[in-house]
DNA sequence: TTGTAGGCGTTATCAA
DNA sequence: TTGATAACGCCTACAA
């Protein structure tokens, strides 16, 4: 199994093609033609290539295709944190697509706008052959990934603040998010919601929470105008905001609608100090789908984003840009999925599905 | 800011090194080595190179590079998932020390050994100059993993079990991380423990526990054996075995020390059914520091593994490794830290740490 | 369809 | 120390 490549120059065709071309007895540009999938036909010449391929372990050298070809076979991705949720989440759907089409992942991550507008230029100097950016919260990165993006480095923006028309942008579909959380909690006999969604300035969701907040669908369930508050995604806001609203107790909400997974930790926390039991009185809902949802007790149930579907999408996006013709930039949204847990229905004790920490 | 290097071949001499060498009126190995810093000189010609390079945008083309060097400035990284706590805690603080080294992480994850020995063999294959592999739990990819170690590319396996000596290894310190959850227990008056710990099979750790468990510091607070578990790490595994003890209610620790954060939550989860208060009556400390030991309710002290001394630890030695001369291989284990939160000691309500899911 | 040959941009080698 | 020049290994016009 020590197959190595001799890498000293005393034998003079020491290259590694040549040697593949040599044993199968043709040439160099017929190996290439033939590993690389541009000649189709499957007969002896292509039997023998990949048959001395397999026998010299050759795998092309891939600094010199990427040289020769300008395709790097290499995605750039920046993100925030590994440790977000929303980011390694993607991330761990986005890895596997990417090295099914035999793409590489560059990881880098910026907890600044200003770092990450640098990781974005340097590995675009790298050559990667696209980028994908989480922002970080806050952030509007659109500007400089507008001026970055070009026909040879495609870029896709998912989630975050984009004030920019010119880029690509992905991310979750914030009034099916909305309409999902209600149809959820109005299936389970909630009928007095409060909601406490993101801060307006920080999450490009908030028009679209906004503006479906005033559809018919919802005006029904939203009772009085102080149970709906936007702010913070931490616990401690989701706390604050839950003991305001509950310290009326002649008139108090059955359900909450959180814009997090924090929040509603908060809100969990809150009513347990108030004694007011989840699901029976009241039932929560969250968003992020993160592990704290799923191992907190109760679990909660929250709104999982899209990850697959976005994952896709930016892939396809970044491979269709490169195509060479120009494209519009696109704007997509994706709706999230409901994750039932025990916030909304039945109870569970102590079940798991995190992974251990060594 | 829209200066894009031309790329049809119009002009002959339209490589990069080349427009810089003319600038700069020197040739393009002084480019060269000016940029690379092979040249220490800090003269008229250095500066003239150096000006010459900032006018013109310059960046060396990686492909080229790395095709005439053998260098590729890459590190491969090979994880169980990003998801996974001590994956991404790990990756958030490599990443940055990396960067500062000029190095990119290539970043692969696979959820079996399988899929992790074809990464391993994947990025070696790809040139990279190094390689840090988290292995998952409960594989042993040593063998794997000497057998792809070589001069030209050096890998370090983080955590998991080794049974090769051939391998370079990190890891925690499984004495020590016994020794400080010990004397932070007594340091909060804990006298009596209760023990979790890892899977024997799961975790490279345990030995060390064991043999650490016989010792006089620990014997004097580890009065029951019935008290010291080992198995899954998980939430259902610690809220089983947290109810088996005491539902003894003559005789009953005082303290528990778990070998991760789940196990500390289904321990909690446990002692709440019982109406047994935390931290009151009883001390709870987990391990591994991870978001929902911080964000739980009460929050729990955990142990940190120690990410930023292994991540630097990893870096070095491959910076080593690749110098020439053969190295023995090394296995180190660092320390963790305890980090203090209410489980163990003074209460606190509704205070975030947590980043929040978009 | 196959082979030949030239060049991708950089760095290593060697001579000045 | 500097410069000219030859690879590095592959891909792709172009010719056969």
């Amino acid at each position: 199994m020590k197959t190595r490549a001799r890498r000293r120059r005393t034998e003079s065709p020491n290259n590694s093609i040549t040697e593949v071309a040599a044993l199968a007895k043709v040439s160099t540009a017929t190996v290439s033609r033939v590993l690389s999938g541009r000649r189709k036909k499957n007969d002896d010449i292509a039997r023998r290539v990949h048959e001395a391929a397999d026998q010299l372990h050759y795998r092309a050298n891939s600094a010199a295709s990427s040289l020769r070809s300008d395709v790097t076979n290499t995605l750039g991705v920046v993100i925030p944190s590994p440790i977000d949720t929303f980011s390694s989440q993607l991330l761990s759907k986005l890895e596997p697509k990417a090295r099914g089409k035999g793409k590489y992942i560059l990881a880098s991550m910026g907890e600044t706008a200003d770092e990450q507008s640098k990781c974005i230029n340097s590995l675009i100097a790298r050559g990667v052959d696209g980028l994908i950016v989480i922002p970080v919260p806050e952030a509007d990165l659109s500007g400089i990934i507008a001026d970055a993006t070009t026909e040879k480095t495609p870029i896709v923006q998912i989630s975050g603040r984009s004030t920019s028309s010119k880029t690509n942008w992905i991310g979750i579909d914030g009034a099916a998010s909305m309409r999902e959380a209600v149809t959820h909690i109005t299936d389970h006999n909630g009928t007095s919601i409060m909601f406490m969604g993101p801060n307006m300035d920080a999450d490009e969701a908030a028009d679209a929470l906004v503006a479906f907040q005033n559809s018919d669908q919802i005006t029904g369930y939203l009772h009085n105008p102080e149970w709906t508050t936007f702010g913070d995604c931490t616990i401690q806001r989701g706390y604050d905001d839950t003991l305001r609203v509950f310290e009326n107790t002649e008139n108090r909400p059955n359900a909450i609608i959180c814009g997090s997974d924090d929040i509603a930790i908060g809100a969990l926390t809150a009513l347990q100090k108030l004694d007011i039991t989840v699901p029976d009185e009241v039932k929560i809902i969250g968003f992020g789908d993160s592990q704290l949802a799923a191992s907190y007790h109760p679990s909660i149930t929250s709104l999982r984003p899209p990850y697959g579907s976005m994952a896709e999408e930016a892939l396809r996006l970044i491979e269709l840009k490169r195509g060479g013709k120009r494209h519009l930039p696109s704007h997509t949204a994706f709706p999230p999925q409901v994750v039932r847990r025990e916030s909304t229905s039945s109870p569970r004790i102590g079940t798991s599905d995190m992974a251990d920490p060594r």
